[in-house]
DNA sequence: CTCACGCGTTAATGCGTATTAGGTAATGCG
DNA sequence: CGCATTACCTAATACGCATTAACGCGTGAG
């Protein structure tokens, strides 16, 4: 125990300190002006023009003149404990926030919550996942870590419920990344993955395309099944067939989704293809390969289509049509969503609009 | 100022917040478990046993109990004033922690430290707001909300001294990622530019090259200095001529590293050059280019080799020899000492070695 | 049967700052 | 000149937790 020195320094009443370590404080300041700790708070604290405290401009100097010759920087933990509320919110992601395996990286999140945080003056707690006891001692409870935070954003698909809506149900502010309709009462920010979905296939329609065909993961989270509704969405909307056969679904695009079978969609009269973006990118790539061994010129003969973006080694390739999240910007609105839900503001969940992207990779259909 | 309001909810004196708000704190702790919060404290630090203090198993079973279904966990402030540890470690960049512009990207450093930050049982604290607010406007106090967390973690070259110090002075832990020489007492991690330099001039002497030629930008950070300082040190250690011929220092490597320049210089007998890596690599980049532009093969005519890695848009070229940095070690190892130094065990700044990378840039000289 | 003592727990403080309810001297008003 | 204002400040207290002095209660020794 004689580590935690640093604190207990000060055994006397005397506002200065005996060994003259450790900072000023606020009475020492007091004491150099000649007035009280209070009087140095208000000063300092700007607060007495705001409220209607008046004082004196001789005393002000006096203490901002005390304040500059001891050095005194007020302490942040005294600060918000007397304010309760310590301008921290939490960013829980329920795999490492930074992933080794760069691909389903946060980091164009974060880019915006950090920026929003900022602006809004919060720091940010990214828990580690070991402090709330690790995926496996998930028990009730696991979560709680958290709570220290004023507020806490939580990311990646796999955020439990139960353990979300506790803490809804005890008042602590939630904000979730990705949209969610399981959980009860917790707040998210979402992109709009339908609308997107639809716009891509409104843009193939109006090129021409009669037939066009998704390939799509094996995957119910929202973010799919979003996508494949904007897909069907935007089939009906241009008087196109939406059957099931206007979507591929599959758990291993690599291996199913063959020349072959693109020949034939091709033969059957498919002119474009499009495919789920996910973490690895596995229908994209499929499907380009696919189309390439297949023979088959893109954009001449296939039009292709990425609802979002291709994977990030593919950055280099000729940009494909789809569309772009603005995950910062996703970050931003989570970030101010989570704000004002500490403020007690009313607030409402948010879908954020994703940009179209024509790309060269879609042309309209060879005429038959 | 109407947004302080949040926090004075709960006038009375009942332990129990009235609108069922706020965290639970160890008053209510306590008074679910039918005991006293000093007891609470006792029982959740865990420093009954430590403080030959006793606690019977009835008690403390109660209290983890209570704690437990209310989901109590402690406010770092009020423990931080309280002179004891939040398991927080701060870390704090000098620019932007989630820059948009990628190129000088903190990530690879926060792999390692968020990863050793869960083994030590830490959550990190990302203080922002460096790069907004501006550090003027910010001024002297700016690095002082850093003292909420137990020890705080720095990153990049711009860290201003005589805050640093002051900090240090105070007792408070600090660990700077990168080597530093001006402040007094911080502790550092940095990596070993000094001796990978020196390995991949020696690689180069041994591979026969007589003369070889640093091209550096005008910066005079550590990192640039040290690695000038160990390509001069194996220059000599081969017995190569290490005047002020060998290095080509320009701001603007873009337009003063030129193909005539090149030639000529190969032309004097230099058959191998060396860039130093950079934020944006253009040293490299303008070597590379000029010697292109030269119509000189690389490895056949002239050897080149870069003091570190690539920038990340050129991975898919061919490697080049040069060093790897070991960034998530050197982040992992920061905070290892930051831990040490928390825990007020003796510690010592490191270097951390970086590994040697043959690359297919180089080979033995032509003959002539 | 009283006293010292170990044990388990609680009451009382302190940490540094913000805030609020006064208090005091100077001023205005009639 | 007495009282209500005003203008400035200070005393007191809360914030949530850690820590320490003190208290009540058996119990075994004297």
């Amino acid at each position: 125990m004689a580590k935690e020195g640093a604190g207990r320094a000060r055994p006397g009443r005397s506002p200065v300190p005996a060994g003259r370590r450790s900072r000023p404080r606020q009475a020492e300041v007091a004491q150099l002006a000649g007035v009280s700790q209070a009087t140095v708070s208000l000063v300092l604290s700007g607060r007495d023009e705001a409220t209607a405290r008046p004082i004196s401009e001789e005393t002000r100097r006096k203490v901002l003149q005390a304040a500059q010759t001891l050095g005194y920087v007020p302490d942040p933990a005294a600060r918000r404990l007397a304010a309760a509320r310590n301008n921290l919110l939490g960013v829980f992601s329920f795999t490492a926030t930074f992933p080794t395996d760069v691909r389903h990286s946060y980091y164009p999140f974060l880019v915006g919550v950090e920026q929003e945080a900022a602006v809004q003056g919060y720091d940010l707690v990214l828990f580690t996942g070991s402090s709330a006891g690790g995926a496996d001692a998930a028990g009730a409870g696991a979560l709680n870590r958290v709570r220290l935070a004023d507020g806490c954003l939580f990311l990646g698909r796999h955020a439990p419920s139960p353990e979300l809506a506790r803490l809804v149900r005890d008042g602590f502010p939630v904000v979730h990344l990705g949209r969610r309709e399981d959980t009860e009462g917790v707040a998210w920010v979402g992109a709009d993955y339908i609308s997107a979905s639809r716009d891509v296939v409104t843009a193939l329609a109006e090129a021409g395309h009669r037939r066009i065909v998704l390939v799509r993961e094996d995957d119910d989270a929202p973010a799919s099944t979003d996508r494949e509704h904007g897909f069907l969405d935007g089939l009906r909307a241009a008087g196109l067939p939406a059957g099931p056969a206007a979507v591929f679904r599959t758990a291993d695009p690599h291996t199913e989704v063959t020349a072959a079978r693109v020949r034939a969609w091709h033969e059957d009269g498919v002119t474009a293809f499009v495919a789920e973006e996910t973490d690895t990118g596995a229908a994209w790539r499929a499907l380009r390969a696919a189309v390439d061994a297949a023979g088959l010129r893109c954009p001449g003969e296939v039009s292709l289509a990425v609802l979002g973006s291709p994977p990030p080694d593919l950055v280099n390739e000729p940009v494909p049509m789809g569309f772009d999240i603005p995950r910062a910007r996703l970050g931003a609105e989570a970030v101010r969503l989570l704000s004002a839900l500490i403020a007690g503001e009313p607030t409402e969940s948010t879908l954020v609009a994703c940009t179209f992207r024509a790309g060269v990779s879609s042309g309209p259909p060879a005429t038959a």
